[in-house]
DNA sequence: GGGCTCCTGGAT
DNA sequence: ATCCAGGAGCCC
């Protein structure tokens, strides 16, 4: 369920909080989360943490770096020393600071999730960042997404959630952005014309955009790194809507299988 | 480029 | 008891 606004979330209370904090030691209760050896970061102190699409970059000193994708139900949560573990908790990294000792721990009840330990110089050959496209916000500009939608003929929707073609997008955002577009979820991307993609690429802007401002959405699984919930499941259009109202035009959402996922869309708004 | 798979909690 | 959620790697 994360998606860009939800891991930029995180990123950003993990900027304010755990920043130049020293890692005092790990406790690892799943091995299987890990990808490689996590005990060479015992010592490190917390640099910076980054964001590329869905992942999360920390970057430690000592040239090393632990990478994070919460896929589906992972969460990363800030505790003080003493509080329980959430369930499902896999990985604990013991943190000191000056604000004293906090514990950040993840959590991920389906295990889809998986964390990198990995030097700092190999996180870029990374298979799923090597591969991954640009992102909205960042460096996608409206050239590149024209293009990268007239290059194939798969359904819009499909390709919005491709992390190969653009990175971020998630299912909520997808077909959110569609429908602010007024764009059927189900049409080839290269018959789009170039208004549809431009309207598109600003309503992804904008999507994205709130979907930060709101601290995400939880309308399922997510929680910040403190804990609480995003806010942007309140605003939903057409997401979990599926039999009310549209918000434009009154016609009853619709729901639909795409590629396996669930897909949301107003049958009026969004006529094919 | 579509379908299957990983996994568990929650809905029915 | 069964179905379903879906990010992304893997299989053709």
């Amino acid at each position: 369920m994360p998606e860009l606004p939800e891991v930029e979330t995180i990123r950003r209370q993990m900027e304010e909080r755990v920043v130049s904090s020293l890692i005092s030691g790990v406790t690892l209760f799943r091995e299987s989360m890990v990808r490689e050896t996590i005990d060479a970061i015992a010592g490190k102190h917390i640099l910076a943490v980054h964001r590329f699409g869905k992942l999360l970059v920390i970057t430690l000193s000592d040239n090393l770096s632990v990478c994070i994708h919460l896929k589906m139900t992972g969460r990363l949560t800030l505790l003080a020393v003493g509080e329980s573990f959430p369930v499902h908790t896999h990985v604990v990294f013991h943190l000191q600071s000056k604000h004293g000792d906090q514990l950040l721990v993840f959590s991920d009840s389906r295990r889809f999730g998986f964390i990198h330990v990995l030097p700092s110089t190999e996180v870029s050959k990374l298979p799923f960042l090597v591969k991954l496209g640009k992102e909205p916000l960042k460096d996608l500009t409206i050239k590149d997404f024209i293009a990268i939608c007239h290059k194939t003929k798969r359904p819009i929707k499909t390709l919005l959630l491709d992390q190969q073609r653009i990175s971020g997008i998630g299912n909520i955002y997808a077909c959110e952005s569609l429908w602010i577009a007024k764009i059927h979820p189900t049409i080839p991307a290269n018959a789009l014309t170039t208004n549809q993609c431009g309207a598109l690429f600003s309503a992804i802007e904008a999507v994205l955009t709130e979907g930060i401002s709101r601290g995400g959405a939880s309308d399922n699984t997510y929680r910040n790194l403190m804990g609480g919930k995003g806010k942007y499941q309140n605003f939903f259009k057409v997401y979990m809507r599926k039999g009310k109202p549209c918000p434009r035009c009154t016609t009853p959402i619709a729901f639909t299988r795409l590629a396996g996922r669930g897909t949301f869309y107003c049958p009026h708004c969004q006529e094919r």
